[in-house]
DNA sequence: GCCAAAATAT
DNA sequence: GATATTTTGG
């Protein structure tokens, strides 16, 4: 079992994104922006309805900017938050962090924390997430060979740990830590040399990986990494530090888009 | 007009 | 936070 662990994970790194597939995620947008600025309405109901856009919601600042039509033209009115698309790679961000902090720990609000995306809502989170769960028992159901497949395109796109599937003796208390030894692969390069002096350092840190605080720093600092790479285009931005970044990329005829970065936790 | 995805309400 | 329902986009 400890095989398929590391083996499933090992497979997962290898469908990893190319850098050509990490595109940014995109989506069309209205600008937060403006819906702050014309906000109201939403909340026709009592009041339950937490998300009140008055105050920014997640956007520190250089996050979300005005799409090129921001013309003065009123659609505010009727402004919404953008809809979110979850692609592939932000799906994968999700799976990873669902594995990380193991299906116990796997709340909206955890998960969504640990994926750290800006612009993220746990809204978003949770929707997903309950979309998730519905997958995961039709895998369990249908089982790979029934009637699922091609459909859910998105959840097949990103590997389901095994453990997701088969409750087996884990206790729920221990946190999932697959292959989260960044450091085998990331200090690769710099293993090479007798410094058993290094060596021992590394095998050290490998050795505790045991905190939360530490999971979740590897966990980050991995997918940091990850989608560090690639992601960027030529002149597009100066990806300083992870910094959460909106970024109207392309654009079509009148529609903006747009991007989401992934960043570190603060 | 249908279906899936995401948002929103309970 | 989970689930049901509605809205929206394709």
């Amino acid at each position: 079992m400890r095989e398929e662990d590391s083996n499933w994970f090992a497979k997962w790194e290898e469908e990893l994104p190319s850098p050509e597939e990490l595109i940014p995620l995109s989506q069309s947008l209205i600008t937060p922006d403006l819906a702050i600025a014309f906000d109201l309405h939403r909340n026709n109901n009592s009041n339950s309805g937490q998300p009140l856009p008055q105050t920014t919601p997640p956007q520190p600042n250089s996050s979300a900017e005005i799409a090129g039509d921001s013309t003065g033209d009123e659609p505010a009115r009727t402004l919404k938050r953008p809809r979110l698309v979850w692609t592939p790679q932000l799906h994968k961000r999700f799976v990873d962090a669902v594995a990380h902090l193991g299906i116990k720990n796997a709340v909206p609000k955890t998960i969504m924390q640990l994926m750290s995306v800006d612009g993220l809502t746990r809204e978003n989170v949770a929707s997903h997430l309950q979309k998730y769960r519905l997958y995961l028992k039709r895998m369990k159901s249908g089982g790979g060979g029934g009637g699922s497949g091609d459909s859910d395109h998105l959840f097949a796109s990103s590997p389901v740990p095994p453990h997701f599937l088969h409750p087996t003796s884990r206790q729920s208390s221990d946190l999932f830590i697959p292959s989260f030894v960044p450091i085998s692969t990331q200090q690769q390069h710099i293993a090479a040399p007798p410094s058993q002096f290094l060596h021992r350092q590394i095998s050290a840190v490998n050795f505790i990986s045991r905190t939360k605080a530490t999971d979740q720093a590897m966990f980050l600092a991995r997918q940091q990494s990850e989608l560090q790479q690639p992601v960027f285009k030529p002149s597009s931005l100066h990806l300083h530090s992870q910094v959460a970044n909106y970024t109207q990329d392309l654009k079509s005829g009148a529609k903006t888009v747009l991007t989401l970065f992934p960043i570190r936790d603060d």
